[in-house]
DNA sequence: TATTTGAATAATTTAAATTTATGGATACTC
DNA sequence: GAGTATCCATAAATTTAAATTATTCAAATA
């Protein structure tokens, strides 16, 4: 690694004496004084082993090696320049990228929500959305890769220790069944009638059906004798199969808005039956928090919490 | 005129860490302290009000402000070796420009061949050639537009304190006649015989001729009664002229060699007459002197000097 | 010749960066 | 899981570098 030979204030004032032409206007306009200038100049020469002016006359005239150096002085200071503007962008958050995770409900139904509403108020950041499971989404934030992540399933207890994790609303998972099944006029269901559906369900390895069948599972059904008329990874593919009535099935309430207000799907009401989970977020409280993330958490999530959330506080 | 937020020595930290993940890693190849690179990070945060490195875990990360900062950061550490790597071959004669003055005739007979010996042991120097009058020549050494020079001729006597004037060499002004002209055979030429001679010669702007005038005036001839047959701008013309028999002429001898050689000009000796001037190096002591051009002046030109000349010596 | 202007120099002061020494946090080892 | 090593932060002291004031010198102007 190679010694440096000159400094930014010593290409400074080069810059400055070959613009004004003279060492003491250079040290008026960089309100120093004269022999300040004309040491930096000195040492700068005696360093690089050049002339780099010609002090006789009126005034400070550049030698070749002088010149050779102001261009690259000038690129450099304008190199210097660019970078202040850019971390500049950066703080006041006219530029830079936030990255955030979700799982695939939060990502497909809620994020894009969230997403445009920080757009709207900060158009110069970018965002970047990773949709992951739970799992992977959770490392991610651990190691940096994503700034924060909004979460519906259970971390790992590993990385719950090691994150930030704060409920910040609540998803209803709603039993829905085709408008036109038989069950679908009643107006609460029975915890029984259950076992006479068919669920047409995500696989298995999907964190909102592992959430399902534990909640259920919690409230005192017996899921193995749920019948499962086939398993889809796709939640807009098992809302299809709802419409088309192929079954009935567990989905996010935040996923079926707009069938809802359709009426192309049907919700139905069980008694004793709450399918809840909590969506969480999640950050990493030992890395740095970049200004777009802070804002996306004290402005932008909570319009979209729940009343009991922490956020609401903020 | 802006503050400068950071320094170079703050950036080449900077990258260090980057490059080795670890600010004692960084202080090892930089040969400091690793509190001395803890601080000027903490300095370089504090000024740019950003955070640069995660310094959570085994090694530190750059946080997406710190990556940003690099990019420039490395541009700007590159832009300043390219600056040290051209000034070095400035210095050592790998680069750089030589600006050379001369008058007409030097320029044309005698730099050309200086030039290629130069070229030959620099050549990553390049050399400039400026044809002038030698007034011009001179304010153009003056005023530092031209490194060194050549001339033949008188400077202004303002220039002549102002610069440096080394004689060092005599140049002949050969009297040269067509080879079939009746004088030709003649062994050695009486004044007198010139004035039966009709004569081609430079135009009376020109430096070579006024020289010529001024000899053959000072050898007590009456250059009125020269008969000038015409007066041409060029040496070159000049001497088609002579060789088609249109008349005679005082010629440098560096210009016409090769004509000599080959016997189609025929050079005359006229007793009592010695018509040379001497070819003076001129250049400007208060100004800043080249590396470039002090090695022509110490090592080219004293091939080419006489053995009166100074330059000899060196 | 005297005066003014710009730059170099010397001595002092001021500021900044580096070092030594130490404490705290985290990860690796047995 | 205590011990140890590693790495970074912090504090105080030292050293180094840079700026200022005051003065001299040289060149240019009047």
């Amino acid at each position: 690694m190679p010694e440096l030979p000159f400094t930014l204030d010593q290409l400074r004032i080069l810059k400055a004496i070959a613009a004004e032409g003279s060492f003491k206007k250079a040290a008026d306009l960089l309100y120093v004084t004269q022999p300040a200038v004309s040491l930096q100049i000195q040492n700068l020469e005696k360093q690089l082993e050049i002339t780099i002016f010609d002090r006789g006359g009126r005034k400070a005239l550049l030698t070749e090696a002088g010149r050779l150096l102001l261009e690259y002085c000038e690129r450099i200071l304008n190199q210097c320049d660019e970078a202040c503007k850019a971390i500049e962008d950066l703080n006041s958050l006219k530029g830079g990228t936030l990255v955030i995770g979700a799982s695939q409900t939060t990502g497909t139904y809620l994020m894009p929500r969230m997403i445009g509403l920080f757009r709207q108020k900060y158009p110069e950041v970018s965002v970047q959305l990773q949709v992951h499971s739970t799992r992977r989404t959770g490392w991610s934030v651990a190691n940096g890769q994503i700034d924060l992540a909004i979460i519906g399933g259970q971390l790992p207890s590993d990385l719950e220790n090691l994150l930030q994790v704060i409920p910040y609303a609540t998803d209803e998972l709603a039993l829905v069944l085709p408008p036109k099944h038989q069950l679908s006029s009643k107006k609460e269901l029975l915890k029984e009638d259950l076992y006479k559906l068919n669920f047409v369900t995500l696989d298995s390895q999907s964190t909102t059906r592992k959430v399902v069948d534990k909640l259920l599972k919690d409230s005192g059904l017996d899921i193995q004798r749920l019948k499962i008329e086939m398993e889809l990874n796709s939640l807009e593919a098992i809302k299809n199969a709802v419409q088309s009535g192929l079954g009935a099935s567990f989905l996010p309430v935040v996923s079926i808005e707009r069938e809802l207000a359709a009426g192309t799907i049907h919700k139905a009401f069980v008694a004793d039956l709450e399918v809840e989970r909590e969506l969480k977020l999640i950050t990493n409280p030992s890395r740095y928090t970049s200004r777009a993330s802070e804002v996306f958490k004290k402005n932008i999530l909570p319009q979209f919490a729940s009343l009991e959330s922490p956020l609401r506080q903020t």
